[in-house]
RNA sequence: AGCGGGGUGGGGAAGCUAGGUCAUCCCGGCGGGCUCAUAACCCGCAGUCCAGUAGUUCAAAUCUGCUCCCCGCUACCA
């Protein structure tokens, strides 16, 4: 690991609002590691944007009477506004409508094009007379040529899983009528160039996920298709040729442009080389399963296409999808939770520990369960984690005047006690570096009912002899408790530094935590219970939304 | 159809990439303890021999083959 790192997650389409779902596969995995790397001293910084261009954006805000700025403007500040609500501490989050952006990828587009990646072809498309509008493959709604089921997408069936070469009975997905074919001139990445460079990039970074690499590395081996990237649309970044005639580039051309673009805004802003920062720097990009294309093969030719001039991504954390229930998450079915709904039940870090917990370091799909988020929220977090906090304390205040005891020489457990708070911050802190954010946080939670144990067989209640030192340590180890979840729960973490009689803010750093830094006669701050428990009775009004149509 | 991932005590999950020290963790059940703590916490017990089958091996949940059953993905769709 060096010194900085670019943290980037994949960004919000800007015609939503967000949900649970995307906050565990990328936002949050990604928020952690960056609070992490701060916390170990790295110049971190967590960059990301809107996803302001494209088709369904485009047909969006007219049907809302908007223009597509207004109508990406909001969706971007509402998108910031939950992801802040949520403690997802962007450094900068900024949209790849940005005219920075517009005109970096341009800037690529033509380097790309001097260099012979890119071609023009005629194609014929879809275009809907009624709408005065060319489909794109989303657009067009028919039969299934395999199997006969109506009402298809025309890029894939859901019913047999195949995709149509032709479907059968066109229609426009707009207005239902019927579209004609045209001819348009598309401009066509050359993506096959890059599969011999692709396959080498994969097998010599050590980084990525296995599973992942072979799965795209099967994909290059059956050979890679040239990339259309261009839209008959308004909306979007001009293609930079005269010849182009307004035509604009597909919006997964430019929108992963943008990490380079907004990290490059945010640097030169403070007075940093941003290109400088970024190729020195560690570059993570956090993404959902069902972005792995993008990530692991254009994006990483883009790069190679002009040169290397931006370093490849180093990481690509790549995390399964959310199921509610076990079902899919499904807008139309209203089988989905929004973020902003669910911070108006609980608080950030219930949710924070839930999904961090249940969401592992693989593409396996991760569950959210209503009934075990409950369990886990009163029995880990609150049974086990916050017990152990509020009780250590609040002993120290009633027996000891709030004041850390002088300890004494120590016995078997309070060795043993004591080498577990030595040993913490390596022992999580590897499973961080190796990005097992649910594992380490695992590790803490059996740090802390270790010390429910320790306290428990230690019995200060009583008042024998060793009750200085259980009480010393155990003070100390909820200082360290409060440093290791900074970067997962970090409200509660500051909560408990707080009732340690410390800072307002953490200023510790992570191996802090491994410090005895609690020394005698330290007077703690004002103790109250962390959390408060989730009632079974809320659970269940929780689940019966799920499926109901709301009214607004 | 192709590719990928799974099937572990009543429920939910680890472990399996480096085979033995593995049967672990949480919930639930039963019994006990403690009373500092949010009826929290601690201790103990019952229950699986790790889908099935055939192998490799001194040794397999962990490797290989086959069978059955689940699930996900399939390029311009974020």
């Amino acid at each position: 690991m060096g010194k900085k790192a670019i943290v980037t997650s994949a960004l919000p389409y800007a015609n939503g609002e967000i949900h649970l779902g995307h906050i565990a596969s990328t936002y949050l995995p990604a928020d952690v590691t960056n609070r992490y790397l701060k916390l170990t001293g790295m110049e971190s910084y967590y960059v990301c944007a809107s996803d302001d261009f494209g088709t369904p954006i485009l047909i969006q805000s007219e049907q809302e009477g908007k223009t597509p700025a207004e109508y990406v403007a909001h969706w971007n500040k509402r998108a910031l506004d939950d992801f802040s609500s949520f403690n997802i501490g962007f450094d900068y989050f900024y949209r790849t409508s940005s005219e920075e952006n517009i005109s970096f990828v341009q800037d690529v587009f033509k380097k790309l094009n001097d260099a012979g990646h890119i071609y023009e072809r005629e194609i014929i498309q879809f275009y809907c007379d009624n709408d005065k509008k060319f489909l794109p493959d989303r657009y067009v709604k028919g039969s299934c040529p395999h199997c006969n089921a109506e009402d298809q997408y025309s890029d894939l069936c859901e019913n047999c899983g195949r995709v149509p070469d032709e479907i059968v009975d066109p229609k426009c997905a707009i207005c239902g009528k019927p579209p004609t074919r045209k001819k348009t001139n598309h401009y066509f990445f050359k993506l096959k160039n890059f599969g011999d460079s692709l396959s080498r990039w994969l097998d010599e970074n050590q980084h990525l996920q296995k599973d992942v690499k072979k799965y795209v590395q099967n994909w290059i081996r059956s050979g890679l298709v040239d990339w259309d990237i261009t839209r008959d649309i308004s909306w979007g970044v001009p293609i930079p040729l005269d010849a182009a005639n307004g035509k604009v580039l597909y919006g997964w051309f430019d929108n992963h442009l943008a990490y380079i673009s907004a990290t490059l805004k945010f640097l030169n802003d403070k007075g940093i080389d941003g290109k400088k920062f970024w190729n020195t720097a560690d570059i993570y990009h956090f993404i959902g399963k069902d972005i792995v294309y993008h990530h692991y093969l254009f994006l990483p030719a883009m790069r190679l296409g002009i040169g290397s001039e931006y370093k490849l991504p180093d990481f690509i954390p790549t995390r399964g999808h959310l199921t509610l229930q076990a079902k899919k998450i499904s807008k139309s079915r209203n089988w989905y939770i929004g973020l902003k709904e669910f911070l108006q039940y609980y608080p950030a870090d219930y949710l924070r520990y839930h999904l961090v917990s249940i969401n592992p370091y693989s593409q396996d799909d991760l569950n959210f369960d209503w009934d075990d988020f409950a369990t886990r929220i009163n029995s880990e977090l609150i049974g086990n984690l916050g017990n152990f906090v509020n009780r250590a304390l609040e002993f120290t205040k009633k027996e000891f005047d709030g004041k850390v005891p002088e300890y004494e020489s120590f016995d078997e457990k309070d060795a043993e006690a004591e080498q577990k708070i030595r040993s913490l911050a390596a022992d999580v802190g590897d499973l961080m570096k190796q990005n097992h954010l649910d594992r380490a946080l695992k590790k803490i939670m059996e740090f802390s009912s270790h010390f429910n144990q320790y306290f428990q067989h230690k019995e200060p209640w009583k008042n024998g002899p060793g009750t200085a030192n259980c009480v010393y340590l155990s003070v100390n180890a909820v200082r360290s408790i409060s440093i290791a979840i900074l970067p997962f729960m970090p409200e509660s973490a500051n909560k408990i530094w707080m009732q340690l009689g410390l800072d307002k803010k953490i200023s510790a750093k992570w191996n802090d935590m491994s410090v005895l830094g609690m020394s005698a006669n330290h007077a703690l701050g004002y103790t109250s219970p962390l959390f408060s428990k989730v009632k079974s009775k809320d659970i269940e009004n929780h689940k019966k939304r799920l499926g109901t149509i709301r009214t607004r």
